[in-house]
DNA sequence: CTAGATCCGGACAACGCTGTCCGGATCTAG
DNA sequence: CTAGATCCGGACAGCGTTGTCCGGATCTAG
C-alpha cells in the first residue's frame, strides 16, 4: 500500500528538533564486535523466551543501538537463521569427527534442544522459507550420513528412515522445551529412551 | 504504577462525542448462544493459529463484539480453560465408554492435537495457571486408568508410567503441529509407532 | 403503554514492538 | 590540521492488540 508513509520527514517538516545523541564510530572491528554481541544475545533471548521475543531485548542485551541490530540483521528471519547456522555448523563439524556415532550427534543435538524447537516451529510454519528449510536439511543429511552405521550395528530398528529421524528430534526438542528447566536433562533421556533410541548426551548445559 | 490511567475520561472530559451505535439486547437466550459462539469461534481460531492469536480475530469470527467476549472471558486464558475444558470432558466421556482402549483414547487425544500442544505450551509456561494444570491432570487421570488393562494385554512396555504417557502425548502432539496441513495423521501414526505405542485414530478432522 | 433493567456491539485509548532515520563522534586521507 | 567518509546509538512514528466504556435497542414488569 501507500509507501514511504513512515518517513517522518513527509509528514512532520525536515525533522523535529528532539535532542539526539552521537555515537562514536569504532571503527570496523567494532562492527564485526557488534555482530558477535548480537549473535549471542540472540542466542540467550531465543533459548529463553523463544524466536518471538522482542528485538529490541535483543540489542539491549547486546548493548548496541537498534539501528545497529537491524544494520546487520534487516529483519527478524535473518537473525534467527544466522543464529541456527551457528549450531548447524557445530552439529555438521560433530558429524565429521572420528570415532562419532549417531548416538553422539543426537545428544549434541538435544542439547540445542531449545533453540531446535524454536528451529522446528520456523520450518513448519506456514511460509517456509527457504534459507531455514535448507539448514533443517544440513542436520538431516548430518545425523542420516550416520545412520547405517548404526543400523549395522544393531543399535537401531531396521525400518527406520532419515525422516524419522528429524521426526524423532523434533518430539524430543518439544518434549525438552516444555519441561522444566530443572528436569530438561532427565526428560530428554526418558523422551529417547521411549523412542528406543540411544544417546549420549554431552556435559554441562 | 499509577492507577487509572486508562480511563480516558480521567483525560479527555466526559467523552468525546463520537457516534456509537446501540445494539439490541437479545435476550439471556442470547448471551447463552453468544457464549457457544465465542467457544466454537475460539476452538477453531487457536487450532488454526495457537493460543496467541487476537482475541479480536474470535469475536469477529464469532460475529459478536468486543464487549461480549471481554463480558463472558475476562481475560484470555480464561477463554483458553473454557476451549480445553471442552476437550478433555470430551476425553474423560469417551473413557468411561464400555469397551474403550488406552489405544482409542490416545487416537482421541491425537485428534485434538493442535489444541494439545498448544494446552503443552500453556500448562509449561513460566507461571503455570492452576486451572490449566488441573485440567492436566485430570487426562493423565483419565489415561492412566486404562494402563493397567494395556500392561496386562501386553501392548506397552512393563515399565511405562502414567507420566511417560502424559510426555508421550506432548511429544505427539508437538510432532503433528509442526506437520503440514495434509500429513497430519500419517505423521502421528508414525511418531506413536516410534514411541511403540498402540494407537486407534477416531475417523474425519 | 410506560418505565426501568439488561446487555449488546463496536469505538477508542493505552501499550509494546518493529523498523527507520539522522545527529554527530570517530577514523582516514592528504 | 582539515575535510570527508563511515557507522553507531537511540529517538520516534506507525501499527496491531488489548481491554474498557457507553449509547441505545430490546425485553420485562406493572
Amino acid at each position: 500500500m501507500s509507501p514511504a508513509l513512515h518517513d517522518s520527514r513527509l509528514r512532520d517538516g525536515p525533522r523535529s528538533p528532539g535532542r539526539r545523541g552521537g555515537a562514536p564510530n569504532l571503527g570496523p572491528r567494532a562492527a564485526a564486535a557488534n555482530r558477535a554481541a548480537l549473535l549471542e544475545a540472540a542466542r540467550e533471548i531465543f533459548a529463553a523466551d523463544g524466536v518471538n521475543a522482542p528485538l529490541s531485548a535483543v540489542s539491549r542485551r547486546a548493548g548496541v543501538g537498534q539501528g545497529s541490530l537491524y544494520r546487520h540483521f534487516p529483519d527478524r528471519l535473518a537473525l534467527v537463521v544466522a543464529v541456527f547456522e551457528e549450531q548447524v555448523e557445530l552439529v555438521e563439524a560433530a558429524a565429521e569427527e572420528p570415532g562419532v556415532e549417531l548416538a553422539d550427534l543426537l545428544g549434541l543435538v538435544t542439547r540445542h534442544a531449545v533453540l531446535s524447537a524454536a528451529f522446528v516451529d520456523l520450518v513448519s510454519a506456514q511460509a517456509p522459507d527457504m534459507r531455514v528449510a535448507a539448514l533443517g536439511r544440513r542436520v538431516g543429511t548430518a545425523l542420516a550420513g550416520h545412520l547405517p552405521a548404526a543400523q549395522a550395528a544393531g543399535k537401531v530398528r531396521p525400518g527406520l528412515t532419515p525422516d524419522d529421524l528429524m521426526l524423532a528430534v523434533s518430539m524430543v526438542a518439544a518434549a525438552v522445551t516444555h519441561a522444566p528447566e530443572g528436569e530438561r536433562d532427565a526428560v530428554a533421556l526418558r523422551a529417547w529412551e521411549l523412542l528406543s533410541l540411544e544417546v549420549r548426551l554431552p556435559e554441562g548445559p
